[in-house]
RNA sequence: GCGGGCGUCGCCAAGUGGUUAAGGCAGCGGCUUGUGGCGCCGCUAUUCGGGGGUUCGAAUCCCCUCGCUCGCCCCA
């Protein structure tokens, strides 16, 4: 083996792999052009300014896990670790919203320094969506039910819609510092990390795993109680929106998620079937990025499904053939010559056909053609050549029988019987 | 960043201190230089993730290092 070897965390998709994602992403670009998406695509990096002001400096993201460098003018850069940010730049710098708000797809690599394990590396992709400049609930409620759709439509039945709603930046206001006096008071109740985080990030703490924090928040004040009257019926309204979807969902109050810009609506899908990184789908409103970015004050909801992630639940659901229609046995230079040329001819009629350039025997070459799981063998050898004929053999019409039917044919006349034959 | 498990051919592996490192799958060649799916025969690791050390002798013991993997944290 070399001892060259992919960076940690740094992940080849080999060719039996790839037809899974190729599936997946022709379902996402059917389903989100019938819903009126406009895909996007964005460079991999970025000035680290953009993550810094866009996902919150006290984030976890930003903290620990971004890929910074300096590139050769000595500006600092950085390999997005998630999409909206960048997404929301383009918007800006490209001046798309004076065309009014935008639906918008992007999908592709992120890069996160972590530890990767199950379901978690270091490049991995995600395919997200954002509306930008929307503010009414029932876009939150079109793009979850987009998400949700979409993962139903690869046959993903038993996911957990989870949701919660952060208020508006007044009512979090309000409530963290309520919050803060609170845990205060329990300072010595709490693990190191709370305790850090009370000063920096104290909503963070309600979506602790810690079971003995997660007991003693059950008395903690609650943010439901400090939303205003309109971040209430929203949140109200979208759960209608919801149920009359029949989309099924749960109420996480808990659910806060990691980067600073959300706001209202926040939500995630998970999968039992996952390991303990369960999240496929994150996603929520975040009102505030626009404007922090130097824009007009934009709402916008978006969300980002982990692809990696989903291809895991997806696998055995997705079944790929890309057996060749034919396999062609050739033999002897005036028969490569020949072989070559309709192979070509054929490919261009729309076949998918592999061609033997061994030039071994022909038990050799049947051999291959079998394998290759070609439903017929066309074989040229010196005889065909003189006669300006082809001969055409079925390899899998009768598994049992010894022997497949044999046809001869011109090579005018190979397109239609191929035609036949494959059907 | 912190813990646990692991690292022998492309894949699955046996071997746990003693001369040439089992076996299976896949691959290649032959039996069969014009006929596949079955069968039979042969070939394919100077080397056990890498580097040091102990020993007459190491894949097997020790140290360091790299990687994989699972979990924590956090997220997609």
């Amino acid at each position: 083996m070399t001892n060259l070897k992919n960076l940690r965390g740094m992940v080849d998709l080999l060719p039996a792999q790839i037809d899974y994602w190729q599936k997946v992403e022709s379902i996402a670009r059917d389903h989100f052009s019938r819903a009126g998406l406009e895909e996007i695509r964005t460079p991999i990096i970025e000035q680290t300014e953009l993550f810094l002001r866009g996902i919150g400096e006290n984030t976890d993201v930003v903290g620990k896990e971004m890929y910074t460098f300096e590139d050769r003018g000595g500006r600092s850069c950085t390999l997005r670790p998630e999409g909206t940010a960048s997404v929301a730049r383009a918007i800006l710098q490209n001046g798309l919203l004076n065309n009014g708000p935008q639906r918008l797809w992007y999908g592709g690599p992120m890069f996160r320094y972590e530890r990767p394990q199950a379901g978690r590396q270091r490049q991995f992709h995600q395919i997200g969506v954002e509306f930008v400049g929307f503010d009414s609930v029932i876009s939150d409620a079109e793009v979850i039910s987009i998400a949700w759709d979409f993962l139903c439509a690869l046959g993903l039945n038993d996911l957990t819609l989870e949701l919660n709603t952060l208020g508006s930046n007044e009512d979090r206001h309000s409530f963290k510092e309520k919050l803060k006096d609170w845990l205060n008071q329990r300072f010595d109740l709490l693990d190191e990390d709370s305790q850090k985080r009370i000063n920096v990030n104290p909503l963070r703490i309600l979506d602790s795993k810690n079971i003995a924090i997660k007991k003693l928040l059950c008395e903690a004040p609650s943010l439901s109680d400090f939303l205003s009257k309109e971040s209430k019926n929203r949140f109200d309204f979208l759960q209608e929106l919801l149920n009359n979807l029949n989309i099924p969902y749960k109420i996480n109050k808990n659910l806060v998620r990691g980067l600073d810009y959300y706001s209202h609506t926040a939500f995630e899908i998970t999968s039992d079937h996952l390991g303990s990184q369960a999240t496929v789908c994150g996603g929520g409103r975040y009102d505030g990025l626009i404007a922090d970015l130097g824009g007009p004050k934009t709402p916008s909801i978006g969300w980002a499904i982990g692809m990696e992630r989903l291809i895991i639940l997806t696998k055995d659901r997705i079944s790929h053939s890309k057996f060749p229609d034919a396999y062609v046995i050739n033999r002897g230079q005036n028969a490569q010559q020949v072989a070559l040329k309709i192979t070509r001819k054929l490919r261009s009629d729309n076949f998918r056909i592999e061609l033997d350039y061994s030039g071994s025997s022909f038990s050799k070459q049947f051999k291959r053609a079998d394998k290759s799981g070609a439903k017929l063998a066309i074989v040229i050898g010196e005889d065909e050549v003189s006669k300006g004929q082809l001969m055409i053999k079925q390899l899998r019409d009768d598994e049992k029988e010894k022997g497949g039917k044999e046809y001869i044919c011109s090579i005018e006349e190979l397109n239609q019987l191929i035609s036949k034959l494959i059907v």
